[in-house]
DNA sequence: TATCATTGCGTCATACCGACACAATAATAA
DNA sequence: TTATTATTGTGTCGGTATGACGCAATGATA
């Protein structure tokens, strides 16, 4: 979608649409990819449509290979968007209209349904990257985000809702953070992602109880106070732990 | 789908589909409720497709509004599957070569993606009622469940999965057992959902902490032993348990 | 050299959980 | 009528996880 295709109807799958909230850490701040829509100036999530011959998880990988740059990233759907009325007064459609290309507006005139889907991806490596629809690509932190296009606030709250609840059985930072990182920083990053304080000691037991980290001799220099060691994650039980969970429950 | 829509292009939104999953709960055994297709004799889920003023879940109510008679049931979706190859080789298309209906063989013929939903359902009250692609419409045990349809076992599969999971974080019960029960009714169905046996006393203390059960002075008679307590729903915690969860977590 | 926020490591009381003991009960068999 | 037996109600006990907090060590800055 870099550039806009005029065979929309031949390229994608009618009604299938997805939409992507693509998280990143940065700053002590949990940030999310949007864009800015050409003439409205609307703040959307990045999104595309599906292939006939993809699945929604492929769909939305080549969506975020175009936004980001990146592959392989950690991606999870969460919920499907089913509104009949959810994607009606699209902006888009109001800047084809000065353009006049009837076969693209009337692509956009159909109802959609969007699968959600949330991403973790490092902050650093990703090239924010606009579509053909928007003039800019750009992390926001959460709390600067303000309404977005159409149904997009919702879709939003509620990957962070799925998320925080993830958080629970499932490990998370290794999609967030870089290879090394401090004990403060991933407790940052809970801290982020919840909204709320944690005890530095109680969340370093429960942390190092998981087994998923390996604690290295470095330590990371250059901060204003005493050095804080580095650890990186033991990546053999972190993808056990993230088919497995975390515990057991019953 | 009671009768056979010959205008299927007309009333649905093409590519749309959904199946459920219906669990209930009988005779200590989680069964779920199947379709016979009709000349091939495949079992199937019981699914459906979408109007364009409907929202999946409302589609999804009407679907199992006709297969069981029942309204206001227990419903969730859990994941989207969109395997281009999934719908192929659907053995609702050999049935309707036989009757040389081209336009409905074509609605077949189309790639779906499809919604997946579990439902909790009273398997007292339901009434189950084949569509017209089925010949049958029962419910099956779990383990009496061979192959299914098309990718349904794969759905089936998650469902239960799903289901475990959330048996961690969410009250389950009110839609699968009668308005007054026992505490070992109740434990059986964990049991039953989870696949394993559980410690009768710890279970009774766990869920008595919960705090979503009303302790009842009767007590049920008729059965060989010492005849056990009666309990029903606290339906306003069981409520609020279900938005808040059942532990805090982090 | 003193200061001070930050970090590493530890303590303590409490809650919770798994495993198990024992008496009470209700239908059935003797 | 009485003994048997499987089941249920209630409680205990030790181990473990959790929340709240103490204190000394550290390393840049003043």
């Amino acid at each position: 979608m870099n550039q806009k295709p005029n065979v929309y109807q031949d390229l994608f799958l009618n009604h299938l649409s997805l939409d992507c909230v693509v998280f990143g850490f940065h700053d002590s701040q949990l940030k999310v990819l949007l864009l800015r829509m050409k003439r409205t100036k609307d703040w959307a999530l990045p999104g595309g449509f599906v292939k006939p011959d993809e699945t929604f998880e492929v769909a939305a990988s080549r969506v975020l290979k175009e936004r980001t740059g990146l592959g392989d990233i950690f991606l999870k759907q969460f919920k499907i968007f089913s509104d009949p009325l959810r994607s009606q007064n699209n902006p888009i459609v109001s800047d084809l209209e000065e353009e006049k290309d009837k076969g693209c507006i009337e692509w956009f005139h159909q109802r959609f349904i969007s699968v959600g889907f949330y991403a973790l991806v490092d902050f650093s490596k990703a090239e924010p990257t606009p579509d053909f629809f928007s003039d800019q690509c750009s992390w926001k932190a959460l709390d600067e985000v303000d309404a977005l296009m159409l149904d997009h606030t919702q879709i939003l709250t509620k990957a962070l809702e799925t998320l925080r609840l993830q958080l629970n059985y499932q490990p998370i930072g290794y999609n967030l953070l870089p290879d090394k990182f401090t004990m403060p920083e991933l407790q940052k990053l809970y801290e982020t992602i919840l909204g709320k304080e944690l005890d530095r000691r109680n969340f370093q037991r429960r942390m190092l109880s998981y087994g998923i980290l390996n604690k290295l001799e470095e330590r990371k220099t250059g901060g204003a106070h005493k050095s804080p060691f580095l650890y990186e994650f033991n990546l053999g039980n972190y993808q056990k732990a993230l088919q497995v969970g975390l515990y057991g429950g019953w």
